[in-house]
DNA sequence: TTCACACTAGATCAATCGATCGATCTAGAG
DNA sequence: CTCTAGATCGATCGATTGATCTAGTGTGAA
C-alpha cells in the first residue's frame, strides 16, 4: 500500500463537497461512491455507514478549528488584544472551512443520538473558548454585556452568519467585511 | 362544505411541524397524510407538489413576518427608537415562528429554482428593511460602520442565531435574553 | 509457499420515496 | 332531478434509498 488510506481521504473529500452541497439525506453513497470511482463498499469498510463518514468529516474539521482557535487566542497580550486575535481568526478560518461549517448548522437532525451528542459537543467547546474570553474581558471591567454567554452566542450568530452571506465573487473583499463584522462585535461587548 | 379549506390548513399546520423537526428531505409525504389522518392525494390536490406544501408555509409566514415588521417599526419616533422598535419585533416575532424560521434557513439547497428564488427573495425583503432603517441612522450620524448592508447581516445573524439557541424551557427569561441581545446590536451599530 | 487480513467490486436486499392513477363522495347550480 | 366541480380515497407506479452479502484482489508476515 503505497498511499495508506488513500481511498478513505477521498471518500471523506468527495463527500464533504457534496454533503456540503446537497445536504446530508440529499447525498446518497451512491453519489459519493459515483464521485470517487470507488465502489459503495468502501464507505461501510472505512466508516461504518453514512452517518459515520459524515461525523468523520465533522471531528477532523472541528479539532482543527478548536486547536487553532486556541493557538491564536493563546498569544501574550491585554485581554482585549486576544479577544480580537480570537475572532479575527475565526473569520479567517471559517473562510477556509466553508463547506465544514455548512454541513455542521445543516443537518443536525438527521443524525443518530450519538452524532447529534458529538456534533453539538464541538460546537459547545468553540462557545465556550468565547465565554473563557468574555469573562476575562467581563473581569477586567471594560465591557457593558451582563452574560458572557449570550455574548458568546451573539458572536456566534454574526460570524457564522458571515459564512453564510459572504460570497468571495462578489464585490466586497474578505478583508474589507472582516474588518466591519470584527468591529461591530467589539462595539456590540 | 362547513369549513372551508380546513383539510388544506390541517395539512399545512402537520408539514410545517414535521418540516421543522425532521426537515424537508427527512419528512415524506406519507409522514404528512398520516399525521392528518388524511391521504396522500390531498397535498397535491391543493399543493401541487411537496415543494408546493414547502412554499406556501413560507410565503404565509414571511408576508405576516414582513408585514408586521413593517407596521411596528413604522410607527412614529426617532430613526433610533424606530430601529429599536424593529429589532424588539422581530425578536418577538420570532419567537412566535419558530418552526416557520427553522424551515426558511434549514432546507435551500433542496428546492427548485423557482423555489429557491422564492425564499431568497422573503430574505432579501427582510434585509432590506432593514438597510433602510440603517441608512436613515447613518445620515442622522449616529452610528459608527460603513456599509449598512454589512450591518444588517450582523444584526439578522445575532437575531436569527438567537432563535437557534433560545431555549424556553431553559433557566433564562425571554424577555432577559430579549433585552441583551437588543442591547448588544444597539452597541454594535 | 502458505496464511491472514485489509481492501475492493458488483450483485442484491427490503424499505421507502415522490408521484400518479381511476374511482368515489359531496355539495351546490340550473 | 341532473349535471358538474372539487375533494378524497386506496392502490400502484418506477426509481432510489441505506445496507448487506459474496467473491474476489493484493500484500506482508510466518
Amino acid at each position: 500500500m503505497a498511499e495508506p488510506n488513500r481511498s478513505k481521504d477521498r471518500l471523506a473529500l468527495s463527500a464533504l463537497g457534496l454533503f456540503a452541497e446537497r445536504g446530508f439525506v440529499g447525498t446518497s453513497i451512491r453519489d459519493i461512491a459515483k464521485a470517487t470511482g470507488l465502489s459503495i463498499s468502501n464507505i461501510y469498510h472505512h466508516f461504518g455507514n453514512k452517518e459515520g463518514l459524515l461525523l468523520a468529516i465533522l471531528k477532523t474539521a472541528s479539532e482543527r478549528l478548536l486547536r487553532e482557535l486556541r493557538e491564536a487566542s493563546d498569544q501574550p497580550g491585554t485581554p482585549m488584544e486576544r479577544f480580537k486575535k480570537l475572532v479575527q481568526t475565526h473569520l479567517q478560518l471559517s473562510r477556509g472551512l466553508r463547506k465544514e461549517a455548512k454541513i455542521f448548522f445543516l443537518d443536525e437532525e438527521h443524525l443518530s443520538p450519538e452524532g447529534y451528542r458529538a456534533n453539538l459537543t464541538y460546537q459547545r467547546d468553540i462557545l465556550d473558548l468565547y465565554r473563557e474570553h468574555l469573562l476575562a474581558l467581563q473581569e477586567a471591567g471594560e465591557v457593558n454585556f451582563k452574560s458572557p454567554t449570550i455574548a458568546a452566542f451573539n458572536i456566534l450568530g454574526v460570524v457564522n452568519w458571515h459564512l453564510r452571506w459572504y460570497r468571495p465573487e462578489g464585490q466586497m473583499s474578505f478583508e474589507e467585511t472582516s474588518r466591519e463584522v470584527t468591529e461591530f462585535i467589539l462595539h456590540g461587548i
